[in-house]
DNA sequence: TTAACCCCTGTACTACAGTACGGAGTCAAG
DNA sequence: CTTGACTCCGTACTGTAGTACAGGGGTTAA
């Protein structure tokens, strides 16, 4: 159980001294034992913070994430199991748009490149 | 070429009319001509904005897409041809990582289903 | 003992992309 | 000729997720 206080704990989870107040502040972190007004952190602060960093990769808002680490210490396996779920749909539509972005402008790199002269139709290619 | 007005606009692409007018500001919807104070608009202009939000879900921001706006109408293919790589890696890197959250998310509604008392491990979930 | 660091609280500011609103003007129908 | 729907402009506000101070205090090493 190490023993960090906040700048250690921010470099160790890769975020900055005024993410993890403001994560404090939202509850996202829970407020740890001082001495002498200082806080100590340990490791599982570090595992929290890269989970929310996870979780936002995954598309979940703070306030989802909130619920989720709510959650963790809870047996409702079906609120869990729904958010999750909902995430999942979210998700494959948005991987899908991001594939059919993706193609649009492989498009018009591809166009863009062949002829030599003239306006390559950007907004056309996002047909 | 129809003639629209602004809610007619908003509404045959899809968003408010304040957004039309918050696109008109950034200029990313070119100024229309006027018939006693009101703006005419016409279906080049509900092209334009689908565009914008075609864009948009590409992962472009507001200001990238004025610039790619601009290009439409230029033979900058090579500044062109940047953007649409560079966003094109970005989106890869992004879809990569929407699949990753999308497996850990997917095995996290597994878990949460079999056992069938105590938590869920949510936050191990995300591994 | 003084500088260099780190920490505390609280408030304010940033960027992005809208969204809302007040007060005035326009326009077609009844 | 008034009503209702729509529009104009400008400014202000919203939410999301931070990021940046200001003004104070504690600890440590030269």
């Amino acid at each position: 159980m190490v023993d960090l206080r906040i700048g250690a704990l921010a470099r160790a989870a890769g975020v900055g001294v005024e993410t993890v107040r403001f994560y404090q502040r939202k509850g996202l972190v829970t407020q740890p034992p001082r001495t002498g007004g200082i806080r100590r952190y340990d490791n599982r602060d570090v595992t929290r913070i890269r989970f929310i960093k996870k979780a936002q990769a995954a598309g979940f808002t703070l306030a989802e994430i909130g619920e989720l680490i709510a959650l963790d210490s809870t047996d409702d396996r079906a609120r869990a199991r729904e958010l999750a779920e909902a995430r999942i749909e979210a998700l494959d539509t948005k991987i899908a748009n991001l594939k059919d972005a993706r193609s649009a402008l492989s498009k018009l790199a591809r166009e863009c490149s062949k002829g030599r002269a003239g306006p390559c139709p950007i907004i056309a290619s996002f047909g």
